[in-house]
DNA sequence: AATAAACCGACCGCCCTGGTAGGATTTAGC
DNA sequence: GCTAAATCCTACCAGGGCGGTCGGTTTATT
């Protein structure tokens, strides 16, 4: 529950696209069977993603999406910002102004506000490991276990456990 | 937005316990003043520490709550765990049962779940920054810009953009 | 007895999420 | 030029979770 379906909507279809011949346009609808999702609410998934400059568009007939990057040097922490906006841990971190009461560190500035330095980290943990993964990856990941089904299970299981 | 009020709420809750004296028992008012929070929103969150484990309570006149462990021996992702439920990027991760679109894993096994593994790894990111994280670090922390009110905001906002 | 506190369960308004509806615009192919 | 296929855009809506309140019960101290 920490990230919202757009997340993982819009990751595969990234993926999607990143299973593509670079250039060549695939339509929303085309995506939207393979995977099983509502066509309508991928639009507006789809135009986060373009709006971020991550993926380009043709409209028209034969139109579609493709990436406007080769998958390897898109780092995942950029798919999900688009989609999710902000990635922080606490409301205060992406809202400064708001003078909530969630957020002590503006108002009582004699403590030092030592639930920020948590979320800091936490944070941090978050962007790293979406800033080391690359939609190639994700990519790679989703073709190798295309012949064996039971292995890619038993595989991903692991990965779960790990 | 990656944490509820609960969260923030609970940790201060247990940094403030943190910083009394072990056994002996702080009452919630005492902290929902000292932290502006509401009392019987207060209690709703405690209760989860309690049943956690987390902390111990005496009811009665000069009840209140303390630590049930020395804040060092205190893990800050069994506090958020506790206080979220269980520590998941996404929906289909705590739910395994549902068959919610929204985890293609099950389903369509014949091709490697990418998603589940991005997530995974954020999953860990997560947990990782949490448990390298004690109580007595924050509650260390919170207490040492207390005399030097201007000198605590100066490091707190390098904290957060570091 | 009175008071202070933990405990418990029900309730409730607001906002965000996930999704739908309906259209307007652009392009390819005939 | 017409039609179909697609992107694009805006408004709308139901449901659920979140943050919070309220009233009351129980337990212990003084």
């Amino acid at each position: 529950m920490i990230f919202s379906s757009k997340a993982e909507y819009g990751v595969r279809l990234m993926i999607e696209l990143g299973r593509q011949a670079p250039e060549h346009p695939t339509s929303l609808k085309a995506i939207a069977d393979a995977e099983g999702l509502p066509l309508a609410y991928l639009e507006q998934v789809v135009a986060r993603l373009r709006r971020a400059g991550l993926v380009m568009s043709a409209r028209g007939a034969h139109g579609g999406y493709w990436l406007s990057r080769p998958a390897e040097e898109i780092q995942m922490d950029e798919v999900v910002q688009a989609l999710e906006g902000a990635i922080a841990p606490m409301e205060c971190f992406v809202h400064d102004h708001t003078e909530r009461v969630l957020c002590s560190h503006q108002p009582d500035a004699g403590r030092g506000c030592a639930t920020k330095l948590l979320w800091t980290r936490v944070q941090g943990g978050i962007i790293r490991s979406l800033q080391t993964t690359t939609l190639a990856e994700l990519v790679e990941f989703s073709g190798r276990h295309e012949v064996e089904p039971v292995v890619a299970v038993a595989i991903a299981g692991e990965t779960t456990a790990a």
